[in-house]
DNA sequence: CTAGTAAGTCCGGAATCTGGATTTACTCTA
DNA sequence: TAGAGTAAATCCAGATTCCGGACTTACTAG
């Protein structure tokens, strides 16, 4: 009876997961970006349950991902603003974005479109900042740090 | 007492998440890209618990993004495999696991590295497809289409 | 015959989520 | 000045989900 050693990953991505990975946390971020910055009006716009939003709220606030910053007293008024932390979220929210547009839109199309400072419509397309070519999970292989026990990337 | 009537935005980014926005699922589909196909493999890996990520693969195999590929039969075993749909949650991967490389990675810098083709080690950026420039929440505003009621993307 | 492997399922307790009502401290309107 | 409205939560109790560990099934290898 050995017990095979558990081991999870270190990554990066699990650890992000345990901040944003959850659809509330998400949806409220996508909010801030759209300019929402309030309790009332992230609820309205989200669906979230008032309690579970509080407590994605003061996460995120912990993390560092978004702002309390009051704009009343007497009584207390809060909004939420995007950290400069928060705002590198960007790329995980368009990505998921056009994610949804590509498999899940109705027949209307992209229920919201974007529009890039260029004129075009926003596409987001994930590419190497070293060389500019466009990031395939092909094309990306695990660099050696150690014991590494990852497999080669094949579909 | 006026109701307010909660209308939470039809949107990509919500539909996705409710495939994908929780953590198990998208680790599971993390080691799926990194080569690890099997159920226990996959549980090792992410630390899941048994029963969740049983539930979680059967999500994503209904929603057309693993598929389910016996490799043995008698007794029956199975491996995971990405569709194309779910090779195209990559760019989602990659943005995740920068943010927590620039955020959270500790003293010894990101667990996980990726070379490119090119030479260098990946950092994943998000391009305008059309025009090729790095997308920035305020280079990009919501496209009139009907009612609107998104503010300004200002941070 | 025993041990190991693999993909789950079953279980019961713990934690979390949920919608609705309530609270607090105002401001605005009739 | 009374009543309604606004805004950010919090409280609650019931429903759901999560979790770890044990168990099951059907083999193969020694």
């Amino acid at each position: 009876m050995v017990s095979v050693p558990a081991e999870p990953r270190p990554c990066s991505i699990a650890r992000t997961l345990d901040i944003v990975g959850e659809k509330w946390a998400l949806l409220a971020v996508r909010e801030v970006f759209l300019g929402n910055r309030r309790f009332d009006e992230i609820v309205r716009r989200t669906g979230a349950p008032r309690d579970t939003l509080a407590a994605r709220l003061r996460t995120l606030v912990g993390a560092g991902i978004l702002e309390r910053r009051p704009y009343n007293e007497h009584p207390a008024r809060y909004e939420y603003y995007l950290t400069s932390a928060g705002r590198d979220l960007y790329p995980v929210i368009v990505t998921l974005m056009r994610w949804g547009d590509q498999y899940l839109a109705g027949e209307d199309g992209p229920p919201l479109v974007l529009e890039h400072h260029c004129g075009h419509q926003v596409t987001a397309q994930v590419v190497c900042e070293a060389c500019g070519e466009p990031l395939r999970p092909t094309d990306t292989r695990p660099l050696t740090r150690g014991r590494q026990d990852a497999a080669s990337v094949t579909a």
